[in-house]
DNA sequence: AAAAAAT
């Protein structure tokens, strides 16, 4: 993946040059990043610049531009933070500071814009907004400011009101309505929102304009080649990651804000390259973030934003230890001096006790989901035998084929249990003359980001997947879901189908079931019942007949609602934002369940 | 049981 940093002929000029190479003694060089180096000494050089952090204590970061006269002296500097330090003026300063030299920011937009023409017309693969204007949303809390209806309305600034038109958003999706002004007042968020909602932007938007304008003491000095980002973005997939790595670097595009991307499978010395020449927003997964934090290469200490995204699945596979260690037991500031946003698609106990440990009175934010909504997706299921599978398949490629659709149209993603069952159905696909390619955890991270590249750009529109790919990509195009193999959780199949019907277009999803599967039965036929979808018969009598088999609406979930509502959740000392329900003037939660259906096990369970 | 994620 091209990180436009670290290709830009900078690079070189970083292994090249005498400052980069770093000294733990005090007498050794300290490391100067490329973008300062050769520059003429500005007054900050002269002496050490002192530094008030959150090191001395647990005030407000912005606290140390003006409290910070005379705390603590650490290194000699350069003028990384001069402007915050002389003018109180922060960032927008340092916009002519930190940028000032560097030739050019890679366009993040992809070779086809021109990011200096707006309004250069492209094939729209953003929003169908007509598609938002029905989303139910529901929030509670103390105090929950009012959504706004246009992003003009919202003061973001001028640099990124400009990605803002160059991404071509016209205007904000439901959970960005809601989210971005609870984001700039500074409060907590819990939020229940799928990915394709828009949440992405939601959440960094925000966290771009707060350090924009913040008057905050940007870089710790330390001698050590120790990162200091303000804002971490975790969440669950190495291919998320980037994804939301690429759309945070549209959006802080010539804002000087600096996006790092880390990921494992990936060479770790690039990233701690990118790490080097400065980080403002850390995407991440978790594993390797923990690798950073241990190598010592990463501080948390001026995280000012902390944004966790798709939490339940994070929780699902098994990363519950790995995120406490990160947000709690390492140097991470505390909720309250940090801003923290969660966003889960569901609201299971655990993500609700991560709620109350990670977030300060936070507000509650659940958003319907969009594209299950209604009639986008199409869901049906056939019988089909484990032997006839494959057979089955061929003959709904061969008709899709039949139909004509364009390839770069009409992407079909299948589903399969296993990584060697996806292995063998891509193979035996490719042996029969349907171009496809495969994505699973067992392949080596250039296959996994290469084959999804070949997928999306439709040189093999037949993409066979594990559930790696079964949260949160957005890719558009995706015509057709088929679960070759169902999945043994229901909330795992809605995720599925998510990837079809995506932003507002249609989209139909197949499934294959048969005896195996009769523990789906009963919660398939009740969601595609709720979505106005036709249940075969015999579906209806799996259903009958199954006993077991995961009931949507019990696992002991509080769905959608704001739990804190629900006394029986504040227990002891753990309720630590005091007094209890929040959920002031909040009532008759129930009304949006049934319409929404195929939403219910997302935010609207 | 399988998948994902650090090496």
């Amino acid at each position: 993946m091209p990180t436009s940093w670290a290709d830009s002929s900078t690079a070189i000029d970083f292994a090249a040059a005498p400052g980069a190479s770093v000294g733990n003694g005090s007498g050794r060089s300290t490391y100067v990043p490329p973008h300062l180096r050769n520059r003429p000494p500005s007054a900050g050089q002269q002496g050490p610049p002192s530094y008030s952090g959150p090191a001395l204590g647990n005030e407000r970061f912005v606290q140390g531009v003006q409290s910070g006269g005379g705390s603590r002296i650490i290194a000699p500097r350069n003028d990384y933070n001069r402007s915050g330090y002389s003018g109180g003026v922060g960032w927008n300063n340092r916009i002519g500071g930190w940028e000032r030299g560097r030739e050019r920011e890679a366009n993040p937009f992809g070779p086809d814009v021109d990011p200096e023409q707006v309004f250069n017309e492209q094939e729209n693969t953003g929003i169908n907004f007509d598609a938002y204007e029905d989303i139910p949303v529901e929030t509670s809390g103390e105090n929950v400011p009012l959504p706004v209806n246009t992003f003009a309305e919202i003061d973001l600034g001028e640099a990124l009101n400009q990605n803002i038109r160059r991404c071509k958003y016209v205007k904000p999706t439901p959970v960005q309505r809601h989210a971005i002004p609870i984001s700039l007042a500074g409060r907590d968020l819990m939020a229940c929102a799928q990915t394709g909602s828009g949440k992405t932007a939601a959440f960094c938007f925000p966290i771009i304009s707060g350090i924009m304008s913040g008057q905050c003491v940007q870089r710790p000095p330390r001698m050590s080649r120790m990162a200091y980002p303000l804002a971490l973005i975790l969440s669950p997939t190495r291919e998320l990651s980037c994804q939301i790595h690429e759309e945070a670097r549209k959006f802080a595009y010539q804002t000087g804000v600096r996006v790092v991307v880390a990921y494992g499978g990936a060479p770790i010395n690039q990233q701690l390259r990118e790490l080097e020449r400065g980080v403002d927003i850390l995407v991440a997964t978790p594993g390797r973030l923990v690798d950073l934090l241990e190598r010592a290469r990463l501080s948390l200490q001026m995280i000012r934003y902390l944004a966790l995204d798709e939490a339940d699945r994070m929780l699902d596979m098994g990363f519950e230890p790995q995120i406490r260690k990160i947000v709690q037991q390492m140097d991470m500031p505390p909720p309250g001096i940090r801003q923290t946003m969660l966003f889960s698609a569901t609201f299971p106990k655990e993500i609700q006790r991560m709620a109350s440990d990670f977030l300060a009175n936070y507000i509650f934010l659940a958003v319907g989901r969009v594209g299950s909504s209604t009639d986008l997706i199409a869901q049906r299921v056939e019988f089909v035998q484990e032997t006839d599978k494959r057979s089955h398949l061929m003959d709904l490629l061969h008709a899709q084929r039949a139909n004509g659709g364009q390839a770069k149209q009409s992407l079909t993603l299948v589903f399969v249990e296993t990584k060697k069952g996806a292995d063998s159905l891509e193979h035996w696909l490719c042996m029969n003359g349907f171009p496809a390619t495969a994505i699973h955890g067992d392949r080596s991270q250039q296959e996994r980001e290469y084959a999804l590249r070949s997928f999306k750009t439709g040189h093999t529109p037949i993409l066979v997947a594990t559930d790696v790919a079964a949260r949160g990509l957005d890719i558009p195009h995706v015509a057709h879901v088929i679960n070759f193999d169902l999945p043994n959780d229901i909330d795992d199949y809605v995720h599925r189908i998510g990837r079809t019907g995506r932003a507002g277009k249609t989209g139909l999803a197949t499934a294959f079931f048969n005896e195996n599967n009769a523990s789906m039965a009963k919660a398939l036929s009740e969601l595609m019942q709720e979505a106005n979808q036709e249940v075969p018969d015999w579906l209806s009598r799996f259903a009958a007949r199954s006993y077991g088999g995961k009931n949507r609406r019990g696992g002991g979930r509080f769905g959608s609602r704001d739990f804190r509502r629900d006394s029986s959740f504040n227990r002891g000392p753990a309720d630590y934002y005091g007094g209890g329900n929040a959920g002031v003037g909040y009532g008759g939660s129930g009304g949006y369940n049934g319409a929404y259906a195929a939403g219910a096990t997302s935010a609207w369970d």
